[in-house]
DNA sequence: ATCGGCTCGCGCAA
DNA sequence: TGCGCGAAGCCGAT
């Protein structure tokens, strides 16, 4: 499985429990393909231990959508159906995940945990919690990432171009095929029926932001069939074309990796092994691998990866020297939210992220880079950035979207630039820009008729 | 269409 | 200590 995938989070000298061996899954939900269901496997044979799985849902987290719940519950229930098929008892909690997880794990005195690894605040600090409480021995391994965040750097990097090196080194001993989880020879008879899947919707108090989403079908089944059909018709065009929002090049994937019904390195395997455009593979490769995992590595090492005070120091320097340049107009979150700015490509950009769940990766950095110029100063900017982004898209709350943030307002994992209003020396976007690099008018005819196809 | 200048600091070679 | 070069930039000159 790679060295170092694994490591102990608490307890190396506690004695294991006498019940099953359990992996409380959170960001990676899916039963094949996942390195910490592949250890928890393991331990569970060598110990002659039945193996089950625990899923815990938080009734309200970082001010998710309800849309966001129904396409995580819907891949669970596929994933419990998977795992109830390999004898490997699927059990779902709801309530406060530290406190719930911990009885559970108590009650059934498991022999091992095994947690998987999201570096974001709040689930390190129920994972924390949990270990803290329970008296037997604890693995946590990182099921994302191609090479673990603890391996492919002890610090938080600069840049893409710091840590790919570090990244390309060690690659080939990771990016290796996955072994399958196997039917468990031993059943865990005593299995709590846990809460049912689909009525667990109703424990959950989110909001109905934006309308729901037909385009996309959730579960690790779909997700496997959007990689086949992305490799096979889109990632020839993804060199040239990844940048223009009117052509279908992206990849569209990210809903899956947020919610772990796709591990990235299946989708790095599959790429890697297509024959085809050269640039296409490796400009693919270098998003999903290099800056994907750079985003997680931020988060792992600067605990302020959603507050300006993670900008570099350039950054803050030039933000402040120009904090006082005159704005256009200042707008209100409801405003911005509303797509009521002065940019009619701005506000396409935003319709797109309330309706479809998904705005385009290149137009992403051009949305939130114009906040900032209707913004008071860069920490009302980033808040109003990370708040939208996380009400919205169907991969809120991911590394992911605090970087992408950071690097659009406050120059994170970028450099200086030449010096302008508003953005100092922070990269700026412009629609002249825009204007030059894609036709922004059938841009925005397209998000017209999906707005209105989809209010009807 | 393409090019260069803008500007800072990391990491490495020396 | 010096030097090369960088996650998607802009703009004006050619």
């Amino acid at each position: 499985m790679g060295e170092g995938r694994v490591r102990p989070l608490a307890g190396e000298a506690r004695a294991p429990g006498r019940g099953p061996v359990l992996y409380w899954m959170q960001r990676d939900q899916r039963a094949q393909d996942n390195w910490a269901l592949v250890q928890a496997q393991a331990a569970a044979l060598a110990a002659g231990r039945p193996l089950g799985v625990v899923f815990c849902l938080a009734p309200e987290f970082l001010d998710a959508a309800r849309r966001q719940y129904v396409f995580l519950l819907a891949g669970l229930r596929e994933t419990a159906a998977e795992l109830a098929a390999l004898n490997i008892p699927f059990v779902l909690l709801a309530g406060d995940p530290a406190r719930e997880v911990a009885e559970f794990v108590a009650r059934h005195d498991a022999a091992r945990l095994v947690l998987d690894f999201n570096p974001l605040r709040l689930p390190t600090s129920w994972q924390a919690e949990v270990a803290r409480r329970v008296t037997m021995p604890v693995d946590q391994v990182d099921a994302h990432n191609v090479v673990p965040v603890w391996v492919a750097s002890p610090k938080q990097e600069y840049a893409a171009a710091t840590l790919r090196p570090k990244l390309n080194r060690v690659l080939h001993r990771y990016l290796q095929e996955f072994p399958p989880l196997v039917t468990h020879p031993h059943p865990w008879a005593e299995a709590p029926r846990g809460l049912d899947l689909v009525a667990a919707l109703d424990r959950v108090r989110a909001a109905d932001h934006g309308p729901a989403l037909a385009w996309i079908t959730p579960g690790p089944r779909a997700a496997r069939a959007a990689l086949a059909t992305f490799v096979s018709q889109r990632l020839d065009d993804y060199a040239l074309g990844r940048n223009d929002p009117t052509r279908a090049a992206q990849s569209d994937l990210s809903p899956y990796f947020h919610f772990g019904q796709l591990a990235p390195q299946r989708a790095a395997l599959a790429v890697a092994t297509h024959p085809g455009a050269e640039a296409s593979r490796e400009a693919y490769l270098e998003e999903l691998i290099v800056r994907r995992e750079l985003s997680d590595n931020f988060c792992f090492y600067n605990p302020h990866y959603d507050d300006a005070s993670c900008f570099p120091d350039w950054a803050r320097g030039t933000l402040e020297a120009h904090a006082a340049d005159r704005r256009e107009v200042i707008l209100t979150r409801d405003q911005l939210e509303a797509a009521a700015s002065p940019d009619p490509l701005w506000n396409a950009a935003q319709r797109e992220l309330v309706h479809r769940g998904k705005m385009h990766g290149y137009l992403r950095m051009y949305w939130a880079k114009q906040i900032l110029t209707w913004s008071r100063d860069a920490d009302e900017a980033l808040a109003h950035a990370i708040a939208l982004n996380d009400r919205y898209h169907l991969d809120g709350r991911d590394p992911n979207g605090y970087v992408g943030c950071a690097w659009s307002i406050g120059g994170v994992h970028d450099r200086p630039w030449g010096e302008r209003p508003v953005f100092g020396m922070v990269r700026s976007m412009t629609h002249g820009g825009c204007r030059r690099k894609f036709k922004i008018d059938v841009y925005m005819k397209q998000i017209g008729h999906l707005v209105h196809g989809s209010q009807a």
